[in-house]
DNA sequence: CGGGTTTGACCAGCGC
DNA sequence: GCGCTGGTCAAACCCG
């Protein structure tokens, strides 16, 4: 540093710097100024010429200067100083006829061609120090935000917990109403019990008797059966979700005209993903497409967001971790928390199998909102599987926007605390990262996708069987 | 010829 | 036990 520039500023000083510029200070009064104020001195030979002609060079200079002695002073000072200069640009304009190298008021000298020179080193490494101390202080400030983030989750969690001592506030109160199409789900799921092989049923069958550790043997089944279902406008016979499938059956559901076509992941041998594929009865542009299952291979990125999705419903379901049972975690308060973005989603739990169903049939851009959007559903299947009492939720996108959640704060506290519930589950750090890595991780339009299945799969064909 | 689809057959669960 | 239904298998078929 150049000692010549040293300078210290007094915040509290500054306004009663140039009280008013045509004003004259009293001697008294510059004498404390300069006692305040630490300014470069420069010989005092500065021609008026140099004081008009270039003063804007000269201005950018004592402003960049004052910051920089300033670092140790904090942003505060720093803007301060930057007041100062100003105010004294200002004075040197308004005395331009009298303008010397020297303010008579604060002893702020003006750079003079020759001395900018000798300065530009000075000058770079200011303005370096400027920025390094700019970034410091929005480091700080993101350290501030950090901190109070992790101060409101606190809070949250606490206040969670006295909510969990008390099951009966959690009582629903906008459920439920269920679409036919969703009534149809549960249906099967009653019906099918989910999708076990015939290999584990011929396996229960040669081995009836309830295993002796039931409630975990219900939990890996459950982890098994959760599905998630999308329902979206689509003319195509499948949606595009990045994975390679291969029909392995069709046939024709009760109470819907429209054949189900079984495809089974082939991107690797022996993945047990499954989707199922049918047209909805009463709108037959809106394709329904049920996931089940985890992919036991890697995944281009086009397929991580569903993908990711079930990966974070295995997670969710092997942790076993998620406030359970006895309505505590209420499904209604995940659904609220964690779907804001689908226009409908619907929660069937009907035991033992719980199903997430996404209805993008009213969102514009359905099929391009489907990776962010399946995200996070089978994330809660867990604690809908925990859900004994609840059979089935539909929320309307509505209910979560963000202006009603200003308007009704206890809404908010809901959704906070169901947020809070589900952030306290030791999982959730897993499942949140595999649908983080599946947003950061390529937003690759998903057109080629399919490609083969569309081709030949045709869930509305006529070759139906049974 | 390899991969995918079609489709009849088969199996299991469930209700009556 | 029987019928219904969902789910799966696997041979036949299709297609590039």
């Amino acid at each position: 540093m150049d000692k010549g520039w040293g300078l210290t500023l007094d915040s509290s000083s500054v306004s009663n710097l140039f009280p008013d510029k045509t004003s004259t200070s009293s001697s008294t009064k510059q004498q404390q100024q300069r006692d305040m104020f630490q300014f470069p001195v420069f010989p005092s030979s500065t021609s008026k010429e140099d004081c008009h002609g270039t003063s804007d060079e000269k201005r950018r200079v004592c402003v960049d200067e004052v910051d920089f002695f300033s670092d140790d002073r904090g942003d505060k000072k720093k803007t301060t100083a930057l007041t100062v200069v100003n105010v004294k640009e200002e004075r040197f304009h308004c005395e331009s006829g009298q303008g010397s190298g020297l303010d008579v008021n604060t002893g702020l000298h003006l750079v003079t061609g020759s001395e900018e020179s000798s300065l530009s080193s000075s000058f770079q490494r200011a303005q370096l120090q400027v920025e390094l101390k700019r970034m410091n202080a929005e480091n700080q400030k993101l350290k501030d935000m950090v901190s109070n983030v992790s101060n409101n989750y606190n809070a949250l969690q606490t206040h969670l917990a006295t909510l969990m001592q008390r099951p009966s506030a959690m009582v629903e109160t906008d459920e439920l109403f269920l679409s036919s199409s969703q009534e149809t789900t549960r249906s099967v799921e009653k019906r099918t019990g989910g999708e076990e092989s015939p290999q584990s049923n011929k396996a229960r069958k040669l081995n009836p008797t309830k295993p002796i550790d039931q409630s975990s043997t219900e939990a890996a089944a459950t982890m098994r059966k959760a599905r998630v279902s999308v329902r979206a406008r689509s003319e195509a016979p499948t949606i595009s979700d990045g994975c390679q499938w291969r029909k392995y059956g069709q046939k024709m559901a009760k109470g819907n005209p429209c054949p189900r076509a079984y495809y089974r992941c082939t991107m690797a041998v022996g993945c047990p993903v499954r989707k199922q594929v049918q047209r909805c009865a009463e709108d037959r542009t809106i394709l329904i497409t049920t996931y089940e299952g985890n992919h036991n291979h890697p995944l281009p990125p086009a397929a991580m967001g569903m993908a990711s999705t079930t990966k974070a419903a295995a997670t969710m379901l092997l942790s076993g971790s998620m406030p359970s049972a006895d309505g505590i975690m209420s499904p209604n308060l995940l659904a609220r928390a964690m779907f804001p973005c689908s226009s409908m989603t619907t929660i069937s739990a009907s035991a033992p199998f719980p199903t997430v169903t996404l209805d993008l049939t009213h969102s514009p851009n359905a099929l391009q909102l489907q990776r962010p959007i399946t995200q996070l559903p089978q994330v809660f299947g867990q604690a809908l599987y925990n859900q004994s009492k609840f059979s089935g939720l539909q929320l309307s996108q509505d209910i979560v926007s963000s202006s009603q959640l200003q308007q009704h704060p206890q809404l908010a506290d809901t959704v906070s605390a169901a947020t809070t519930a589900i952030a306290n589950d030791p999982s959730f750090t897993a499942a949140l990262a595999a649908a983080i890595t599946s947003i950061i991780g390529g937003a690759r339009p998903n057109s080629r996708s399919n490609a083969s299945n569309n081709n030949n799969n045709n869930a509305d064909t006529t070759n139906s069987r049974q």
